[in-house]
DNA sequence: CCCGGTGATTTAGACGATTCAAATCGACCT
DNA sequence: AGGTCGATTTGAATCGTCTAAATCACCGGG
């Protein structure tokens, strides 16, 4: 009792395979008679397309891979959320792999993916010249790269981080901060550097800032605790008053390792996180925040991709960047803090 | 310059097809020199094998699907890390499906899984009872419900929901508690009413205790702070003393509110959440927590899977079922919070 | 009554990997 | 020289779907 095929609904339905082939892809060349019987066949035997075989005969795939670094982190949900809108209108599917912030995790996911034939892939690398990435390009398999800025022949999609860096290091040092510091990790990825880049830039520009450097290997919500634990046990006249995280749920981690140890936010330390997440504003200190826009992101990579298939060969790889936004709430702002 | 294929591997090496598949699949019945030929033919040519033509000719797919309500949640995300750990052994795929407790986008992603047919799907329903399933598993493609106790012919992994609210309920009272809330939902979830259910019945035990209803419709960290910001408005008289919710996001958002509003956690307010996340024990006051063996629960149910399409027509159907464990944390513990 | 259309349907290969019966090749034995 | 056995390799068929080309039925015009 295997799933019917094609060949079943033909005989059941008095046509030939080629009939049924066309009810499926060019109803309106088939009979309206025709098409009820077929119709009927098909619901009486339950027949569902084989994709493995649509795959082979047209020889392109119509899934697409998204790997991201941490599906538990709600900016690479929101940017899948972008990335599906899109794929759904095409009438294709996001495949959804979570590399977790490893490199083997994710040659392995790209290998699968890549034995898939799909049709382009989504990536938030590790490393954006892993060499792993760059024969699979070169084989063929189109790759837009995905919250970070390629420097050669792909397409990509990002926001610029530097200035992320910049936002967060003026706001800081506007408020009158003077030790300041930053936590992300790990500094090899290229979003990391950049922010840490731009907050060291504007650090250097205004002269008297002290900041540190705390790296952590996964930006999770418990690593910011951890962080946050060593911050808050410094004694107060060395410990930093500002506090720039490389993303929220590290923030939170560290907003929370705060409220533990009896710190007042922002008053004892203002904290600055990153991607502007949801639950970011629904802290228990609204939490100031770079946004950048996920969603947007992600619908704008599928759209690349999307072009990048279709045009072949005549398409130019192109990068778009985005302009982040600082939003400053409590967390970062004597002012507003009642 | 497409992919070559295993024709063109066979030319390069000067040998026939069948020899390339040997090579790949029973390398060693292919002598020693050819094999060699053969790999250096592979490498020159970068070939990769076409994934969708062996699920064609092998008429089975190496791919399965894992449809969850919330990747955003550690609690799946865990989960999946079990199944994926038994997968990669298995040399099987996961392809995880985020159905956000939508109905409309499980359907859709069951839709896709069927067409690409997986060997076998893996799902947390938003309705175990859902004839888009029955049909599903009617046509061949073995389901396991995870999370959820399957009533008919289906294997299932669970954890007894309802003695997780039946402990939860248990230590409220027992901690003097006479007014409490259950927020949760759907409350057609059957994992939320069986939650439900646990705690109502230990209340109905004990007399004289008031237990309040507040349905979400979707259990994550925003949610919880709406209600908690409901809760926390109430006068103080009437006010629930102690809150059990449905999962660590809620329960995690709802502390948040209550910090907020300036509530001291536990001492006016008892919370005691579910999943035991690892955020849960790292959270501003660490969380209480009914504790479900999420990554056991994955490697569980893809091994039930596995035995069900390897021993195809003699498989019996299973239904595992673990007990959940209540973590008592300072949330809800007089003694311990200072 | 035959010809040319037109619209509907059928036929006949691909697509790439796997499998298995059959062919090939040596080496060895008698 | 003929035969046998084992180790390798080959060739063809197959999986389900799609498409281009071919076929068929039927109609009206000449």
């Amino acid at each position: 009792m295997a799933t019917p095929s094609i060949k079943e609904v033909a005989r059941q339905a008095g046509v030939s395979v080629g009939t049924v082939s066309n009810f499926l892809n060019r109803p309106s060349i088939v009979a309206p008679a025709t098409r009820k019987r077929v119709q009927e066949s098909i619901d009486a035997l339950g027949f569902v397309r084989n994709e493995a075989a649509r795959h082979l005969r047209a020889g392109k795939s119509r899934t697409v891979g998204l790997v991201v670094l941490d599906v538990t982190n709600p900016f690479f949900t929101d940017l899948a959320e972008g990335a599906e809108a899109l794929a759904y209108a095409h009438d294709t599917v996001v495949m959804l792999c979570n590399s977790k912030t490893d490199p083997v995790r994710e040659g392995h996911h790209l290998d699968q993916l890549e034995q898939q034939r799909v049709m382009g892939i989504l990536i938030t690398p590790f490393d954006s010249r892993d060499p792993r990435l760059t024969a699979l390009v070169d084989r063929g398999t189109p790759v837009v790269l995905v919250d970070r800025t390629a420097d050669r022949g792909l397409c990509s999609v990002s926001v610029d981080d530097q200035l992320g860096g910049r936002l967060a290091g003026n706001h800081l040092i506007e408020a009158g901060h003077r030790r300041i510091a930053f936590i992300g990790g790990p500094f090899t990825m290229q979003q990391v550097a950049d922010r840490k880049e731009g907050i060291t830039a504007v650090v250097e520009e205004s002269g008297e800032v002290d900041l540190r450097f705390y790296e952590v290997d996964v930006m999770g919500a418990v690593q910011g605790r951890a962080v946050g634990e060593r911050i808050a046990a410094l004694p107060a006249r060395s410990r930093p008053t500002a506090a720039f995280l490389a993303n929220d749920l590290l923030a939170l981690g560290f907003l929370q390792a705060m409220a533990a140890a009896g710190l007042r936010v922002p008053r004892d330390m203002a904290i600055v996180g990153y991607d502007d997440i949801d639950f970011a504003g629904a802290a228990a200190v609204p939490l100031s925040s770079v946004r950048q826009p996920a969603e947007l992101l992600g619908r704008t990579a599928m759209e690349l991709l999307q072009e990048e298939v279709e045009s072949a060969e005549r398409h130019r790889h192109r990068q778009v960047i985005f302009q982040p936004d600082l939003i400053v709430r409590d967390s970062s702002d004597h002012q507003r803090r009642r």
